[in-house]
DNA sequence: ATGCCGGCTCAGC
DNA sequence: GGCTGAGCCGGCA
C-alpha cells in the first residue's frame, strides 16, 4: 500500500470521532490500519492550517494531551466541546471514542 | 540516496 | 503514578 494512503486511511479514521469525545493515536493507528502511532502523529503535524479534521480529539494513550505547539489551543477546543479535565489535566475514560 | 526528526507507545525501574 | 530507553516508519532537507 502506499504511504500516502495510510495518511488518508488516518484522515478518515480521525474524522469519524465524534464531537464530544476523543480517541488515542494507538487507537487510530489501530483502526486505520497504520504501522505504528508515530505516523498518526506524523500525519497530524503534516496537516494544513485550514484542515477540518478534528485533529484536537485525538489525544496520547495516557489521556493526556500530546506535547506539540498546539496543545493549548487543543486544550481550548476539547473544553468547547464539553470535555471535561482531570486535575491531573487527563481526559475522563468516558469520554473514549472505542 | 542518506540522515535526522518527529503531536507515540510500551516495558522496565 | 512518573521517568527513561528503545523501537518504529514516513517525511523532508
Amino acid at each position: 500500500m502506499a504511504a500516502s494512503a495510510q495518511r488518508e486511511r488516518i484522515y478518515t479514521v480521525v474524522a469519524q470521532i465524534p464531537p464530544g469525545r476523543v480517541t488515542t493515536y494507538g487507537r487510530v493507528a489501530r483502526l486505520a490500519d497504520a504501522p505504528t502511532p508515530r505516523m498518526v502523529g506524523s500525519a497530524m503535524r503534516h496537516l494544513p492550517e485550514d484542515s477540518t479534521l478534528p485533529w484536537h480529539r485525538v489525544i496520547a494513550a495516557s489521556r493526556r494531551l500530546a506535547d506539540h505547539g498546539g496543545a493549548e489551543r487543543q486544550r481550548e477546543r476539547l473544553l468547547a466541546e464539553g470535555i471535561s479535565f482531570t486535575a491531573a489535566g487527563k481526559v475522563p475514560e468516558s469520554r473514549l471514542w472505542p
